[in-house]
DNA sequence: TAGAGTAGCTAAATCGTTTTAGCAACGCAA
DNA sequence: TTGCGTTGCTAAAACGATTTAGCTACTCTA
């Protein structure tokens, strides 16, 4: 690959042949066109010691179809959507498609943003871990496949894949309710986001089975940080007349605000405080206390969306994914 | 929005206008042309009604400028090229710029395909963690500007911006020994990367200044993964004569792997063994032992990377970044 | 030797922008 | 009345691919 980069033209130029056949060669076409075999041959071989890669630009503006996909998530660092990228990033080019990423760090604005963006750049679809419990991508959803993720936002009309949120937070409760804790206090996140919504109602759930009051007190809400982990644990060990002994988080950021309150304020974490949350972290293994925990199938979750959007087959356009309690017994 | 997604033409059309006056107006040239005032305000919010949003893949291809970036790193769920990833996609959205993401897996053959794929796309920079030492994009890199990350191939003509690895591992290891520790050991990562050879230096280099004879049989070395850092914790217990009382990870995929052969083990991490990594984590303030570690700056890496790439006042090429030693003293 | 069929290729339109070069109409000065 | 300057706008080419419709030159058959 010498000189500039080369295109269809030249390529044809030196092939002394059109634009036509050389695209048609290049495009596998050739025997359906029936151009001869030697001459494929020759064309395949220059544009490969030329090093020709094709114009996605203009490939994509002819066709209608980019070949991209667009991914907008809260915050890369956050292990449960790195994960979920990684995954959706190795489907989707495992299936042929490129990804845009945007971190929308829960912001509406930058959110509506780059959707309007990425609608711009015509991906041919579109998964959002959407911030706003309303979608506000009406407009766009009309115009591109998207589907929702880890979050459903209310409307009839959302194609989304999420977590159940309810079951996952019941099996939790659940379990802990039978290594006997019976004040299970809730720490939690937006309060407009499904996954709240869900995760606390998985919560109440648990407890109305074994009969165990509901307790307002016992329940907070804040943003899906660790800042606010931190915040909420510090305004929950304030209250009257009890101190928490057992407390579940709504989400892995959560927990690691708590633990940070904790490990400030009492240095290490007192043996009859037990901690449980939802989201696992393979460095959960390593605490000096065992925290159980709910871990989403990621996989499954990248997988299902990329099929809503792209899947040859009719796939699923709503799930609910079985997420997995792991207890970190002894 | 209604109906189908609007293009210049039919804005035009609505307008009464000719394509190029609208394409005029709407890039903010309008004055510089002339046109109405008046105009202009009832093509903008002709525009804004219609949601009109300019095809990019038409532009790019008339513009030759996608304002797209290629990123290619080998592991998102990896939380140092999380952050780096989350730095890099904010410092692009700044400045106007989507980014196509790819995990490589560290595999050589992704890695190519990506750059291909990327290139194809004509983004009009790319910013590669290499897994291959010897750059095998030299001829990529004369077409569209590269800046490479974290690790450094050889060769002079790059450019690159990595963390200054050798005073990062210098540091802690002279921290280690200023703490009274004597037999270090050291677990690596791939060894044709320049990170594990710098590490490796500094590592040495920490020795060697406190006069402490380094010995071979206390260095090993794998891939940058947890089941790699696993395999050679397993391998260096297992040594004659001496087990380690110190051990020197030079990434914090490897530090888990150790961890996690340790408490397969041990259960509990003995008192008298020290560990410390390379790269650093939020939740090594919440292990039952005390690791200090190497912050490498993100930010700063991103960002330079992003400046070498797009800034328009002439960039540093080449660069090493102070990284910070977190001792985690009591 | 005409007609049909086939092999092998191509001209030109098209996608939705940007941008160059310039046009029509009007006012004004000489 | 001519010429010039200005205002306000536009026609058409270009970017690099894909694709439709069809062309030329053979060969074969009757």
């Amino acid at each position: 690959m010498a000189g500039s980069p080369a295109n269809l033209e030249e390529i044809a130029k030196a092939a002394r042949l059109s634009k036509t056949t050389v695209s048609l060669i290049l495009n596998d076409k050739g025997d359906q066109y029936r151009i001869n075999p030697k001459t494929q041959e020759r064309v395949v071989a220059l544009a490969r010691s030329r090093g020709y890669a094709p114009n996605q630009n203009a490939r994509s503006l002819r066709m209608d179809k980019t070949q991209t996909l667009g991914l907008v998530v809260p915050d890369l660092t956050n292990y449960f959507f790195a994960e979920l990228s990684k995954a959706f990033e190795a489907a989707a080019r495992r299936g042929g498609f490129e990804i845009f990423i945007t971190c929308s760090d829960d912001s509406a604005e930058i959110e509506r943003n780059a959707i309007r963006n990425l609608y711009s750049r015509k991906v041919d679809g579109l998964v959002v871990a959407s911030v706003a419990s309303e979608s506000a991508l009406a407009d766009y959803e009309a115009h591109v496949p998207t589907v929702f993720i880890d979050r459903q936002p209310s409307g009839r009309q959302h194609s989304w894949i999420t977590s159940d949120n309810h079951a996952g937070a019941r099996l939790l409760i659940d379990h802990l309710i039978g290594a006997g804790k019976r004040d299970i206090w809730y720490i939690g996140g937006l309060k407009g986001l499904s996954t709240s919504k869900d995760r606390l109602a998985g919560y109440k759930a648990a407890l109305a089975k074994h009969r165990i009051p509901f307790d307002a007190q016992r329940v907070s809400h804040g943003a899906f940080t660790w800042e606010s982990g931190y915040q909420q644990a510090k305004a929950l060990f304030a209250r009257k007349p009890a101190s928490p002994t057992c407390i579940f988080t709504a989400s892995f950021t959560l927990f690691e605000g708590v633990m940070r309150y904790i490990q400030e304020t009492r240095r290490w974490i007192p043996a009859d405080l037990q901690l449980a949350t939802f989201d696992d972290h393979p460095l959960l293994d390593f605490l000096s206390t065992r925290v159980p925990s709910v871990q989403q199938d990621c996989a499954a979750i990248a997988e299902a969306a990329f099929n809503a959007l792209v899947s040859a087959k009719a796939a699923e356009r709503r799930m609910r994914i079985a997420p997995r309690l792991i207890t970190r017994e002894p």
